[in-house]
DNA sequence: TTCTATACATAACC
DNA sequence: GGTTATGTATAGAA
């Protein structure tokens, strides 16, 4: 066997194991877990973009790094989007600087998608609740589903009521707010991005084929702007 | 050769050609496009439920379809969060039939993606344009961006504020409605997801490792669960 | 980062 | 939706 590999090493024709064959798991390493991030983030994105080119799909992707990190991938403008939503904050560089203390900066989307999240956690436990609680039907599709919803109508409705109010405030007071001031001063460590859970960082990434990619730091924020307008 | 194709076939050993190097350019042929784009929507939503699972990553996807379809990806939830939004409307069970002409769904996050969505095609136009007015300096890196945003920002801020004052009029709108009516009828072909071009039909998927995926139909839609809560 | 060998995704065909 | 041959992503190492 000429291409036998040494005991422990390789043999002199093969200068590296190759790809190996892994679980689906949690990589527990942090190093090679970091490396693993961003080589199957950037394989992402470069799927989702041939997606997107092949059969004119739009897609957004938002994606939470370990170490904390935003990445959005976006055709058509997801980029401007996040663009947008995480950088409002940043786009004041002239007047008025009074320091709001409970600055809510304008990332009115993503805001909400957390602002429902605690919302979200405990419909999931009903959820469960409900599949535990209704043992038989399951096959039958939908008729456990709905005969579960019937019953917690009218709680989630109160609840999502909550949240409505919750965020017709949170809006009302920053459109108030807004339309008094008219201008807001540059908060980067804002504490509705560590409400959030996003850090001060976002990397977004729009499929290259449309337009030239720029990158623009701008106030510790890493931006790519790309791709051109369509539906969203 | 004893493997040699025969001229315009195949040899015996060869069963099919095999896959063959394609451009990434949008294919013409409409029923190979959307098989293309049912194999490669799952081949990305698998990519992103391995890339979720070995780094911890936190993953949204929503994908339009060029048949107009919404699928989306989520961990930990982007299902729910997508059942949430676009199933609000289909809750309803029970009474109060009182049909609300301009009916507005509860899909504030999508909602308001969609809202800015006018508002940053400007944006991304006056972008452009400023590229163009500002020729050097863009290896610098922001500093062609910060003079140009310096310039804009005012009409900006204004154009943020209108848009945020309409949403601020549909929010509150949709909660004093729900407040008094407490019920909606279920309006699945609803004029905003008309008005949004996202079709009444959404396919979400989630990681299949933490939680057994149950498909439940409802009310036209098609919704995947599973998956754990995390923090989005 | 870059390099290989290999595992995996998928284009063309049923 | 299944099969096969091949293009591509990527694990492990440097």
């Amino acid at each position: 066997m000429v291409t036998a590999n040494v005991a422990g090493g390789l043999s002199m024709n093969k200068k590296t194991k190759g790809r190996k064959k892994i679980e689906i798991k949690k990589i527990q390493e942090p190093n090679s877990r970091q490396v693993t991030f961003s080589k199957r983030r950037a394989g992402l994105f470069k799927k989702a973009s041939e997606l997107c080119v092949l059969t004119g799909a739009q897609i957004a992707i938002f994606v939470n790094s370990p170490g904390g990190r935003v990445f959005a991938f976006g055709h058509p403008n997801a980029d401007l989007l996040a663009d947008r939503y995480l950088n409002e904050n940043n786009i004041d560089t002239t007047t008025t600087t009074t320091a709001v203390q409970n600055y809510q900066p304008p990332l009115p989307a993503m805001y909400q998608f957390n602002q429902h999240y605690v919302e979200v956690t405990r419909e999931l436990e009903m959820e469960k609740m409900r599949r535990e609680l209704i043992p038989a039907e399951r096959s039958g599709g939908s008729q456990w589903y709905e005969e579960a919803v019937d019953g917690m109508e009218v709680e989630e409705l109160e609840q999502y009521l909550y949240s409505l109010e919750q965020l017709k405030k949170k809006v009302v007071m920053r459109a108030d707010e807004l339309m008094m001031i008219k201008k807001t001063p540059t908060l980067l460590g804002s504490n509705l991005f560590n409400q959030m859970g996003w850090n001060n960082h976002i990397q977004t990434m729009d499929i290259p084929t449309t337009t030239t990619t720029t990158t623009v730091h701008h106030g510790g924020f890493n931006l790519h702007h790309g791709g051109e307008i369509g539906k969203f």
